[in-house]
RNA sequence: GCGCGAUUAGCUCAGUUGGUAGAGCAGUCCAUUUACACUGGAAAGGUCGGGGGUUCAAGUCCCUCAUCGCGCACCA
């Protein structure tokens, strides 16, 4: 027996070493595992951003996959995991440009665009190698010679294609449309990248000619001049659609056109609006459908532009009040209530939204379009499709399998919802838009007025084109762009490399309940735009890990915690275990220091279980096709191998937890607890007692503990890789010194 | 407003097609040169959120209410 038994077992000495060890092998990449694999598995790695450091939920991903991959493995499978970051392009160079405001007090103006790409590709190169280096030392079994980052130049590859093709589709288009407009980030921001707050305010009843009109933000009303009504509301039946009424507004007369729209509901106020088509997308839509002319009232800043006339220059966030007094005063207020709404605040600066038109990029989700190729049932090659259907679609007819009912729901009800994507971004880092404009320079429309862009040439092309004074847009896209495109990015996409023939679609996907719609669906869309096929096979999606409270980790409540210190404490393994036990996938896991320290026991149990084998069953000689069990370990190897046939179903569903446990409790409370005890009498402890055991008895006991051990290590190695590896590699038994992670699972 | 999820032991959570309520942690009592104190043994602890229904049988299926959490939409 190896004199470190002798010891209690110390993670921090093993888990370096067996990872080196591990890597050094070769067999995180296919291409050399041993034995015949037909069958492939392939999962990719949802990429960590660069902005930092990882957290607990990188940690839970993390154990979950690897879990996964290695059972698989085992399994007996090609099994392939590509690790990959992401630029993430808002949230690292927000992060970037903090941190040289507060160590410099420079802007991102002041660097210039060069300077500052550089200065978050720096930052993102360190932020790289700490995330890297956490990964590792969560025993993650990745190929790392197929490591990808979505700005590398493969994967800029794949977005520019991309980009070009979903435009020569014409699912991509440039359009005056309303975007979310963070006047904090200075960019705009998707749909999915709002957050609602309630807010308590006053609601207004505004006199509008003969009318009354309600609004909760009468700063805005400056330029409303129509005023629109439900066709049916007989209320005003003796308005006419199109007539013109004088009348006296804010800063003076008024001609107001009436316009009757069914989207206005009957009952909510008076009834009676006036649209602000600028800065509203339900007043945008209204005034799109009657060609009427729109006007901005708000700059860029959040400042009040010239119309507001004596209001001009002010901040909309102090103008409300002003603009109150100046309506009481000439008479035009009626009421006021209280009134409770949702506002729309940036989920990343809490700057309020304000909508606004403005150029920008969009894709399609409605817009038909000849699909060349398509796998996907019920969407054949070469017929008429949208990108919705696709999302739809691929999801029905369970080509994407959603185990989780809940989630599908939720999912669909999305797609329902779902409006053209704005995929672009005013800042500096990320991909920017393979669009080059032939003009000295993109026209600043600071007023932002439709259609007062100069007349310029555009070419769209994967490199810029030849000749003088072409100048490429100045926009990057939004991030999940190029995460949607993750799982074809990463094997090569757009070459038809081996790998993307062979591993596509992906197996198994685990997001984050969070990024459904962020980036499942946008998986989805652009694996069935671009291939035909879906992304992956089957998505599990996981919960949160959050404080033992059950509040979320952050910064403002300074809770966080950092993975490495717990395993620095405890182990990785234990980390692993304790993530994974306990909760449904799914929900969310309150995280319990505690918990993990039980793990940590448990590595230390199984630890002791070997020493204690090795050590009463040193005479006896492993035999692996051993038969002649007495009948009482008969019945203890039927049980044994009946949990096994039951976990590695279990496995084979994704219910983590469930084995996890089994397994914990079989090891601890079955097989140490009940067999090694029992053993004691039959075998005896040597040297000091003889066991009462016959020899047959013996040597029956001495081959149940050895087979159970072996068993325990292989069904645990998933889920405990370390000191399972570390274990199997010292045990006599192990002759050739196989590595456990590529030992075939026991069933 | 629409939808989803949760509600089970003190705490954190499991509970598969309906068939006698489970685990971990904490707590209680006992043991002490034991493979392991990072230990062992024993016991205790639950009208499964409330109410109603289906069924021979409901934590599980249906209806309803309550509380909490989340998602989507949004009314000027």
């Amino acid at each position: 027996m190896h004199d470190k038994f002798l010891k209690p077992y110390n993670p921090t000495d093993t888990e370096d070493k067996i990872y080196k060890l591990w890597e050094e092998s070769g067999f995180f990449n296919l291409d050399n595992l041993p034995g015949k694999r037909s069958e492939t598995f392939t999962v990719v790695l949802p990429p960590p951003n660069v902005t930092g450091i990882l957290h607990l939920g990188h940690a839970y991903e993390d154990s979950l996959q690897d879990a996964v991959i290695r059972f698989q493995r085992m399994r007996g499978k090609r099994v392939l995991w590509i690790p990959g970051t992401d630029s993430a392009a808002i949230a690292t160079q927000a992060r970037v440009e903090k941190n040289i405001q507060k160590d410099e007090g420079k802007s991102r103006h002041d660097l210039g665009r060069d300077e500052l790409v550089k200065r978050v590709r720096t930052f993102a190169k360190e932020s790289e190698n700490t995330i890297l280096g956490q990964v590792r030392k969560m025993g993650a079994s990745l190929d790392w010679s197929r490591y990808a980052y979505t700005l590398d130049e493969t994967r800029t590859l794949a977005v520019t294609t991309a980009f070009v093709n979903m435009y020569n589709s014409g699912l991509i288009y440039q359009g005056d449309r309303i975007v979310n407009w963070d006047p904090k980030g200075q960019t705009t921001i998707s749909d999915d990248e709002i957050a609602y707050k309630e807010e308590k305010t006053k609601f207004y009843y505004l006199k509008y000619g003969p009318f009354t009109i309600g609004t909760a933000r009468p700063e805005t009303k400056f330029g409303d001049k129509h005023v629109v009504m439900h066709p049916d509301d007989e209320r005003y039946s003796e308005y006419k659609h199109g007539q013109k009424i004088e009348l006296e507004w804010i800063n003076g007369p008024l001609t107001a056109t009436v316009i009757k729209d069914s989207a206005i509901d009957m009952g909510f106020g008076t009834g009676v609006m006036t649209i602000t088509p600028w800065h509203s997308a339900v007043d945008f839509d209204i005034a799109e459908r009657h060609k009427l002319d729109k006007v901005q009232i708000i700059d860029k800043y959040g400042k009040l532009l010239e119309i507001a006339g004596e209001f001009y220059g002010i901040k909309i966030t102090e103008a409300r009040q002003k603009i109150v007094e100046k309506l009481r005063a000439k008479g035009l207020i009626v009421k006021e209530e209280e009134y409770t709404h949702n506002i729309a605040t940036a989920e990343r600066t809490g700057a309020t939204i304000e909508p606004q038109i403005m150029k920008q990029w969009w894709i399609a989700v409605n817009k038909p379009f000849i699909i060349p190729y398509s796998e996907i049932p019920g969407i054949e090659s070469g017929t008429e499709t949208t990108l919705k259907e696709i999302m739809r679609k691929a999801v029905s007819s369970e080509q994407v399998n959603m185990p989780q009912e809940g989630f599908r729901n939720a999912y669909f009800h999305w797609i329902e919802n779902l409006h053209d994507w704005c995929i672009s971004r005013q800042i500096w880092f990320g991909h920017r838009i393979p669009v080059w404009y032939k003009r000295k320079s993109k026209v600043e429309s600071e007023k932002l007025k439709v259609g007062n862009e100069e007349k310029t040439k555009m070419y769209v092309g994967i490199e810029a084109p030849k000749g003088e004074g072409w100048v490429q847009e100045e926009d990057v896209l939004d991030t999940w762009f190029s995460s949607g495109l993750w799982t074809f990015s990463t094997m090569g996409w757009p070459d038809i490399t081996k790998d993307l023939k062979t591993f596509h679609p992906t197996s198994f996907m685990s997001p984050a309940y969070e990024i459904l719609n962020l980036w499942v669906s946008r998986m989805i869309m652009m694996s069935g735009f671009h291939l035909g096929q879906v992304p992956f096979r089957t998505v599990m999606i996981h919960g949160l890990v959050r404080a033992k409270d059950g509040q979320k980790f952050s910064k403002s409540l300074n809770n966080g915690i950092d993975p490495i210190d717990i395993i620095n404490k405890y182990g990785a393994d234990a980390l692993r275990m304790g993530l994974l036990t306990g909760t449904a996938i799914g929900s969310d896991i309150s995280f319990d220091e505690n918990k993990i320290k039980g793990y940590k026991n448990f590595a230390n149990k199984l630890w002791n279980i070997t020493r204690f084998i090795l050590s009463s069953t040193e005479t006896y000689k492993y035999d692996p096709g051993f038969s002649k069990w007495t009948e009482a370990d008969k019945k203890l190897v039927a049980e044994r191998d009946a949990l096994i046939t039951e976990i590695t179903r279990e496995m084979e569903e994704y219910k983590l937890y469930l084995v996890a446990e089994k397994l914990y409790h079989y090891t601890w409370h079955t097989f140490a607890d009940k067999i090694v005890e029992e053993s004691k009498t039959i075998l005896g402890t040597p040297p000091v007692n003889e066991g009462k055991g016959t020899d047959s008895e013996k040597s029956s006991r001495a081959q149940l503990l050895i087979h159970t051990l072996h068993i325990i290590l292989k069904t645990l190695h998933p889920f405990i890789p370390f000191v399972t590896e570390e274990i199997w590699l010292t045990l006599p038994h192990n002759t050739e010194q196989n590595l456990l992670m590529v030992e075939n699972w026991p069933a």
